[in-house]
DNA sequence: AACACAAACAACCGCCACTAG
DNA sequence: ACTAGTGGCGGTTGTTTGTGT
């Protein structure tokens, strides 16, 4: 006895498609008067002539009462990020925790929406690591050499105000900025990875490296410094940090497209959490991800000034491969020192101006406490 | 107005896990 | 223990809608 199809379809009778009113108007009706049972005989009883598999996906996805139409929050925007950094692609499993809203639903916002937008931080959306892939740091060194090509000293300065400049101003400063914000991802992790052995960090187990999620987990309210979190540099504006808000994307976008009005020092400052900061604060899952406390260890400013000192043996020659595995990022740390010498060599201009900022940064990363 | 392209969304398909016989 | 039937899940495709030229 051969296993029957899932439906009927060598009658050929079976409708695929989009549903007609008709037939939502018919399914609707049969579930409330008798539940849907069987959805292979509620086909048939019903006068559908559907596959049973189709109802139901109709019904989940569409007619059931609970469902929740419409543009999906910032809250659940977050939600979905936190939990897909936790389980992956088990859309389902991510449903459970937005009522309202169906695994499909989700999946669609998630590679229409969410996906692009990581991507654009510079974050890999499967792994929800920062990205520091070849290709992405190679268009951000083209982008780079284009606008050092186009022999515009003044390119190579934060010198969008100029109207006649403004564009190809933005694409600079974005591809460094970008660039830069690369060069710090990978010195966090470098400087993660060296903190004794990450295969008894629960996170580890988890493809978590705490730097990495916490910065969506720890921050109920603020995208931003989930960014910062991240590695990102944001201008000072206006003598004040822009990451104060509460919005999400909408201040990550604000704050790139913002990146013309830089202060007129042309100073940045980095934005760093704590890794342990604010897990309890955190609304949505408290208990998917264990905090992981980083105490000692190394601390940020001596990874800038290996960073700055590309040759030294220390930590990235020689400690890394202990978490090469669960650190890709080594593969291409020569790749982006190389860019940033590149930078530096650029012209004088840049070169001070750059050599400025990690003068900065590394003032600023050495008050942070781990 | 017409067309091309991109984005958003709904639905399908194939596989897998579970369950009853 | 085995197998057919079924539901559920995730990936993918197809259709619709919106936007720019």
């Amino acid at each position: 006895m051969g296993r029957s199809p899932c439906c009927d379809e060598s009658s050929g009778n079976v409708k695929k498609g989009p549903w007609t009113e008709e037939e939502d108007e018919k399914l609707i009706d049969y579930i409330k008067k008798h539940g849907h049972g069987s959805w292979r005989t509620l086909a048939k009883r019903a006068g559908l002539n559907r596959c049973g598999k189709s109802c139901r996906l109709r019904w989940a996805n569409y007619l059931r009462p609970d469902i929740k139409r419409g543009k999906f929050t910032q809250d659940e925007e977050r939600i979905i990020i936190n939990l897909h950094s936790v389980l992956g692609n088990k859309w389902s499993k991510i449903a459970t925790h937005l009522p309202g809203r169906t695994d499909n639903e989700i999946k669609n916002f998630w590679n229409t929406h969410i996906r692009k937008k990581l991507l654009q931080m510079g974050i890999d959306p499967e792994t929800h690591k920062p990205r520091t892939d070849f290709r992405h740091l190679m268009n951000l060194t083209q982008l780079l050499g284009i606008s050092s090509n186009m022999g515009n000293p003044m390119m190579n300065t934060w010198g969008a105000n100029n109207p006649n400049i403004g564009l190809q101003g933005d694409v600079t400063q974005l591809a460094k900025l970008q660039l830069l914000q690369n060069l710090l991802q990978i010195m966090n992790s470098n400087t993660f990875a060296n903190m004794g052995n990450n295969n008894n960090n629960p996170n580890y187990l988890l493809g978590n490296p705490s730097f990495n999620n916490n910065a969506y987990l720890n921050n109920g309210s603020n995208t931003l410094q989930a960014v910062a979190n991240h590695g990102a540099l944001f201008p000072h504006q206006h003598g004040t940090t822009t990451s104060t808000g509460s919005e999400s994307w909408g201040n990550i976008e604000g704050a790139v497209n913002n990146m013309q009005e830089i202060d007129c020092c042309n100073k940045f400052s980095i934005n760093v959490i704590s890794s342990e900061g604010n897990q309890e604060e955190n609304p949505v899952l408290p208990a998917l991800v264990a905090s992981s406390p980083v105490t000692g260890g190394t601390s940020c400013s001596s990874s800038l000034n290996q960073m700055e000192n590309k040759n030294s043996s220390s930590c990235c020659n020689t400690s890394a491969p202990t978490s090469t595995a669960h650190s890709p990022n080594y593969n291409y740390s020569n790749t982006i020192f190389d860019d940033l010498e590149m930078l530096l060599q650029d012209d004088e201009t840049s070169s001070s101006y750059w050599k400025d900022i990690l003068d900065l940064t590394s003032t600023s990363a050495s008050k942070i406490s781990w």
